[in-house]
DNA sequence: TATTGTTATACTCTATAACTATA
DNA sequence: TATAGTTATAGAGTATAACAATA
């Protein structure tokens, strides 16, 4: 494996329960150094928290701005067809879609081909806030590369590209 | 901004309600393509996801991995250390190490030098374990390469090196 | 007064199962 | 029979607040 061996080995700092009390920044984390999973979970983490953070003042979470990002693009889409290609459930998806129908952002029409489904479509209020959204999130976006540079930023969609 | 004006205009499909069923793999993302914490997220639960299969004959998952990997690297450490090493919530890890000293992973000894905290430690049968989990978390990790390669998987781990 | 571990509550998210109305 | 949407439940995870013991 790669960085597990470097610091296998526990530092000495007591045998019973009388240690001094750990400087929480000279922990090792051994064998989470060597792994991607870990990395990225703490990124992840991060990443939600500046998203949360930058778009607070209009109360939108990254699932429900990806909910209404593809709305807004594939109009009329059913909501098994939405759940699916974000990886939601479709439970989940049900709470999501009756939170943005009361905010009036979304509106669910009742399908004529297919009477069990609903065709998704945003009000026109909801087009408006989708846009101002989607500045604050390109604004989140510029904190993202700040915060790892603009070539890294960039190589990181590279890499995971094949995961959306 | 990078990749969001590629693909705005919605892509026609109906304007009421008789939409044609929506073929999953065709549904534009828009501006999702271009934010990096979609595609880390996409990525983190799929890597998750693989990390807790792997590890599913030992019923380890991702964060009690990481604790028990931090207390057998430095033994002795106080909650509030692990907690505010790892960005785990002090309370929760209550809960978190309630169920690996549960399991005989790890034991909780009572600090002299400040009995408020306790002294964190793996019990021998916590240390055997934690050699297994290793070796499975060795295998979870070539997963992780096999999925995007060698390289991309260096790079991902120096791209991420601060967030730690 | 402040901190450690603990308990409790609330909300998000994931994972299921079951129900209804349609197909 | 199977599928779309819904409801419900259980568990993980996050975010808080409050409390007892101790510093």
């Amino acid at each position: 494996m790669t960085a597990t061996a470097a610091q296998t080995r526990p530092r000495k700092r007591s045998g019973n329960g009388t240690a001094r009390p750990a400087d929480a920044d000279e922990i090792g984390l051994d064998a989470l150094v060597g792994h991607a999973g870990y990395a990225v979970r703490r990124f992840q983490i991060w990443i939600f928290q500046d998203f949360i953070r930058t778009l607070g003042d209009v109360d939108i979470r990254p699932t429900q701005y990806s909910v209404l990002t593809v709305i807004g693009a594939n109009p009329g889409l059913s909501q098994m067809a939405v759940a699916k290609r974000l990886g939601i459930e479709r439970a989940r998806l049900v709470h999501l879609l009756d939170s943005l129908e009361q905010r009036k952002y979304v509106k669910r029409v009742k399908s004529r081909a297919d009477r069990r489904s609903h065709a998704l479509h945003l009000t026109s209020q909801g087009e408006t806030a989708l846009a101002k959204f989607k500045r604050l999130a390109a604004e989140h976006e510029r904190h993202v590369e700040d915060r790892i540079g603009k070539e890294n930023r960039e190589q990181l969609l590279r890499i995971l590209a094949g995961f959306t």
